[in-house]
Parts: structure tokens; sequence; C-alpha cells
DNA sequence: CCATTTCTACTTTTT
DNA sequence: GTAGAAATGG
């Protein structure tokens, strides 16, 4: 992806793009917000009310009026919206959406480092790399561990997922440690002192290592612009129109982004806060009711006329929101504009398995019969692991689906394992990247990884070698196990061979020459599906065709961490979606079938533990609101994989609060008994 | 005695 | 698939 758009090239100004009657297009509440004179903007607006519609024509009428694409910023919460909002304005205008910045906090924080890293205050090198969850957990893991031997293995202390959760909910609230333990980790007080010296060496590691993790991103991003008074100007002065997307779920940390980049107050921001799903993540919907304050002269406005869906699923959507506890959110009542039409119905089957039929034989009727087409049914659900069932159904009877999945393409481990070496090689000073490969050696684990590095980096600095050629020599070889003595010349001789490539070549090649040297030989013995593993391997290699720079291809991967790959489903082929809800989120369909509707599944066993279910309700609430026409709520009464085999379900506390004359239900009778 | 492997139980949500 | 506990091996 380019970076660097000149603003010569942003010509033509004005006309140029086809006419659009924004008049005809727009209801009033929207046309009124999308022809609003700039300024600072808040926009409340419900689901289904177009808000997705109302930015991208904001952005063509910012278009229409001559304001060149490279001034404009679009900023989104997941990948699958960003992508979706630059497709829908490249369809009404033509304009190439790489002409906007457009995208994830996190990717555009990427690309700010990447232009900016070099400034005195934050002194980065070019060559970082970023950490995914798990290489940050691991990283702290290891640098705690090195600061108290024993934090670990006290079992009453927080394992290193749970303590980097809480470093990193303060950093992304902008709160200290202390604060963010008392208010939301209460179990870990008696800790809270030693927290932030693990912090401390936490960030010190990754500095030494060259290495970010996704909060840096916009930490780091902040600080600059912050800072840095030239940054502050360039991006002040090259931006002059922001629009934020899904505004409800900015935490702290990224609503300061917004407000430092926009010192001329010229944004949209568009929210609801019936919709806030990211809490976890440290998301207040408070920051839409301050935007005013920081924003003085804001136009607010209600878009609240419903297009999406029928009054029957309205209805029971609205129901989902008055169960809520009174306060702390505003009230809200979607307008419906559609005609009548049937109830949602909610499903009860006997286990996972029926669920899965129920759902094969309703679609297979609805494509059949009905002529619906399977790209506009979705399948949503609260976790991955609910799917697991449907998913094998889906594959068994040939019912074509494509899953936004847990395992998801660049997750995969093989694909890892050759992102790691990529990585490694571009900074060798990325231990985390190290760690995965060595780790790969027979009889190489954590700590025989973490004594090869070190001695091979005291060699290479001692011998002013490069790290890779320090590996070959007798010094490191002393400290390779016994077991993976064989395979260590060929090891590194393929390391030796990638790092050639890489410095040579374009990134699909080098790919191509990690793939067949040592790690095609390792994978070939590790692995029975050798064939398919390489063949997602090979399209691994595609995908870095797209790439001119290495750098730019690593900070995809992992920025991109949830995209299907290219190669699921043919791009045209129509397939049912199988999606988390926090994925289909600003996303709408046809049909949906809510699947795992049972307290324990939605609301999460853990949400209930908690006591917290109100933010799982704002999530049922988006799932409902996703439907257009046919809205099915299915749950199973026996759980069959999930928690202790056999147990009884309950259907969910969101079901049971709702009057029942807004569903119909409908009780599923085994076709044939097995 | 420590590091690694093997076996078993369980699985939030995203960047 | 993967994290954590028990078993094994250097």
């Amino acid at each position: 992806m380019d970076f660097i758009l000149d603003r010569d090239d942003d010509a033509p100004t004005g006309p140029g793009y086809p006419p659009i009657d924004f008049r005809a297009a727009l209801n009033d509440e929207q046309f009124n917000a999308v022809t609003a004179p700039p300024g600072p903007l808040l926009v409340l607006a419900g689901a289904g009310s177009g808000k997705t519609r109302t930015l991208t024509y904001r952005v063509a009428w910012l278009l229409h009026q001559g304001v060149p694409p490279g001034e404009i910023m679009l900023l989104t919460f997941t990948n699958k919206a960003s992508k979706e909002m630059l497709h829908r304005v490249h369809d009404l205008t033509g304009e190439d959406a790489r002409r906007f910045w457009g995208g994830t906090f996190h990717s555009l924080g990427n690309r700010a480092l990447r232009m900016f890293g070099e400034s005195e205050c934050l002194k980065l090198k070019p060559n970082f790399t970023i950490l995914d969850a798990g290489e940050s957990e691991s990283l702290m893991k290891r640098t705690v561990e090195a600061e108290d031997k024993l934090f670990f293995k006290d079992k009453t202390n927080p394992k290193p997922g749970p303590l980097f959760n809480v470093i990193s909910l303060s950093r992304n609230t902008q709160k200290s440690l202390a604060e963010t333990v008392s208010e939301h980790f209460p179990q870990y007080n008696d800790i809270a002192v030693a927290l932030p010296t693990f912090a401390k060496v936490y960030a010190e590691a990754k500095r030494e290592q060259n290495v970010l993790d996704y909060d840096d991103l916009l930490e780091l991003w902040l600080k600059l612009l912050t800072e840095d008074p030239k940054v502050a100007d360039y991006f002040g002065n090259r931006f002059r129109h922001l629009l934020v997307d899904e505004y409800q779920d900015t935490n702290t940390i990224q609503s300061q982004i917004i407000d430092a980049l926009a010192p001329h107050h010229r944004i949209m921001a568009v929210g609801d806060d019936a919709q806030c799903i990211y809490s976890w993540r440290g998301a207040d919907f408070a920051n839409i009711m301050t935007f005013p304050e920081r924003h003085p002269n804001t136009a607010l406005h209600r878009i609240e006329t419903n297009y999406r869906s029928t009054p029957q699923i309205l209805n029971l959507a609205n129901g989902v929101l008055e169960a809520q506890p009174a306060g702390r959110h505003f009230d809200k009542e979607l307008r419906a504009h559609r005609a009548n039409s049937m109830k949602p119905y909610v499903v009860q089957t006997m286990d996972d398995r029926e669920q899965a039929e129920f759902l094969v034989k309703r679609i297979r009727s609805l494509v059949e019969d009905d002529g619906v087409s399977p790209n506009e049914i979705a399948v949503l659900y609260r976790s991955h692991f609910v799917a697991l069932e449907t998913q094998l159904t889906f594959s068994r009877t040939g019912v074509p689906y494509q899953i936004t999945s847990g395992v998801k393409f660049f997750e995969r481990q093989h694909v890892r394992d050759l992102v790691g070496i990529l990585r490694f090689i571009y900074n060798p000073t990325d231990e985390s990247a190290w760690h995965r490969i060595a780790c790969l050696l027979p009889k190489v684990g954590e700590k025989s990884a973490h004594k090869i590095y070190h001695a091979a980096l005291d060699h290479a600095r001692l011998m002013q070698q490069d790290f890779i050629d320090a590996l070959t020599t007798d010094d490191v070889k002393s400290k390779v196990p016994k077991g993976a003595k064989d395979e260590w010349p060929s090891f590194c001789a393929s390391l030796r061979q990638t790092a050639d490539a890489m410095r040579e070549e374009p990134p699909q090649v080098t790919v191509e020459v990690a793939m067949d040297g040592w790690y095609g030989d390792y994978l070939k013995g590790a692995y029975a599906d050798y064939m398919d593993r390489i063949d997602e391997l090979t399209a691994l290699s595609g995908f870095a065709a797209r790439f001119d720079a290495m750098q730019d291809l690593l900070a995809q991967i992992v920025l991109l961490n949830g995209e299907t790959s290219d190669r699921a489903v043919e791009p045209n082929q129509e397939a049912i979606k199988l999606t988390t809800i926090h994925q289909a989120k600003g996303l709408e369909y046809d049909i949906v079938f809510v699947i795992g509707c049972a307290d324990g599944l939605f609301p999460g066993r853990r949400a209930i533990e908690a006591n917290d279910v109100e933010e799982e309700r704002r999530l049922f609430y988006v799932a409902v609101t996703r439907a257009k026409n046919e809205l099915y709520l299915c749950y199973p009464k026996i759980a069959t994989k999930a928690g202790p085999g056999g147990m009884l379900l309950t259907p969910s506390r969101f079901l049971q609060e709702l009057d029942p004359s807004l569903y119909d239900a409908l009780r599923i009778k085994r076709a044939h008994g097995w």
C-alpha cells in the first residue's frame, strides 16, 4: 500500500465525479447531516438508520464540494467496516479508495509511525515490527519472569494474559495502573504495586527489540501528535476533514487522537450508544456526551428512521432495549419505515446438531423456493466455538459458507511460522519472531531459544557480524540442544538464503525462498496435511505479490489479523456468512439467524458470573438489528460441546425478558430419529 | 533438577 | 486449536 500521496496528485477538484442527487438519495435527517457546513458534527444514529450511508454520502458531498480525496481521513473500528465503507464510497463516486486515508485506528497509526517514527520524540528505527496479541503476552511473560522469577509460580497471581489486559486497559483509557486495578480488577489489588515495574520492563524490552504492540500504534501516534509540532502541523493541515464511524466505541486514547488530529474541529462523528460493545477494550460512550464540550459549536444531528428492518424486527429490538435498567443510556426508539411482515421466530432445538440441521433446512428452502441469495443470509453468534457444529453440518451437507472464523488465515500455525521467519529476518532484534521459529527445532523450547538468541547476539556484537552469520559459529552451536544439531546447518542456511532474497528480491520471491528452504522440509515431517498447508503458503505468496516492500507486507499481515484469505471462497461465489456479532456490526443481511441464544452462551458465562450483562444485551441488540426481512433466534436445549457435557440450557435471559407477543415460538421436531 | 513433550480439558469479543 | 498440568528425558 502506498503511503504518501502528494497533494498535487489529488487533482481534479470539484466535479469530474458522476452527478449525485443528494436530495433524492437521502431523507431530511440524513440530508441535513450530509450537507452540514464544515465544523464539529455529532450524528446520533440508531441501528439501521443509514449511518454508513450518511458517512459515505458525506464523503461524496465533500468531493463534490471540491475537497481533494487526500484531505479526507476516515476512521473505523474493524478492518471489515473500513473495507465496506471505502468500497461504498468508491461505488458512489468512482474515486480510488486508496487516495483517502481510510482504515482502522491501528492501521492508520501504523502508517503515521512509518512516516514519522524517526521523529525526535520517538526515535523509532524504521524497520520496527509489530507483535500480535499472543506474542505480546509471551514477551510480557518473559520480561516479568526476568524481573520476578516466582511471580507466575504463585497461582493467586494473574497469568500473563490477564496481566497484559490490565496494563493494556490502563494504556487505552490513559489512566494510572492503580486506578485501573481498583476500578476494573479489584481482585488484583494486592499486587497492584508491582504493576508499574512490570509495565516498565515490558516497555523497555519492546524498545530494545524495536517492536511495537497494538497499543503502541495508538499511544505513539498520539505522542507524535502532541509532542512533535511538525507532525501535528502536517496532520492538521493535510487532513481537513475527519470522519469517525462507530464513535461510541472509541476509548480515551482514540478520542484523544481524534481531537489532536483536528485542531480545526472539522470532525463528523457518528455513533449510537446502544451499540457500544467494546467496553472491554476501554470504549466509553461517554465520549459522545463530552464531544460538544471538546468541540464548541457542535451541530447535533439525530437520525432515527430505520429503513433496514421490518416493523416486527424493530419491535423486538426495541423490546431488547426496554429491558435495560434505567439510567446510563439514552432513551431510544427505532421508527419503522417499512411495511409489516412476519414476526421474528424463536426456535428451540434439542441440541447443536439439530440447530444446525434446522439452519440447513430453512436455508435450503429460502434459497431454492424463495430465491434468496445466499450472500444475503447470515448466521451470527456470540463466540466462535458456538458455530462449530454448524460449520461441520454445513460442510457435510454441502451448504456453501464463508466463515470469518476463530482460526483465521493469518493465524494458522504455518502461516504464522513463515511470517515469523520473514519478520525475524526483517528485524533480527525481534526476539518474539525468533522464538516462534527456533521452537520449531526439535528439543528447542522457550529456554533454549532464549539462550541461543543471546549467544548469537553477543557474538554478533563482539565480532561486528551479521546476526544470521553469527548463528553458525561454534560459540552459538554449543548452545543448540543435541536433538536440533542435525537440522541446525540447514536451518541457518535457509535463513541466510531468505535474508539474501529479502535484500534483492520482491516480497513474493522472498516468501517462496523461505517456503522452499528448511521450513518446507519441517512441514513435510510435522504435518500429515502437508499438501494443504503448502497450498496455503502458496496463497500467502500470492498475497505477498501485492506488496513492493517487505515492511508493508508484514504490517498488513499483523493488522489484517482476521481477514479471511482470498482463496477461502471464490470472491463471487455465493455463500452463507458465518460470523461473530462483533464482526457483523455495521453490516446488514436479508435473513439473520442468531444461534446459541441460551444463558451461558449468550450472555456468556463470564458475563453472568461477573454480574454485568448490559454489554451483552447491547450486543444482542446489535445482532437483531442486522436483519432486514427475517430473523430467527435459535437455542439448543442441551449443550453438547461446551462445559460439562450434556448440560441443560435455559433460553437466553434476553429472550425471556421479551414480551412473547413480539415473536413466534417454533419447536423443532426431529425429522428422523437417531 | 530443569526443559521439553505429551496428554487432557476447555474455548469472548478485536487490533 | 491451545493452554496448562503431568510425565519424561537430558
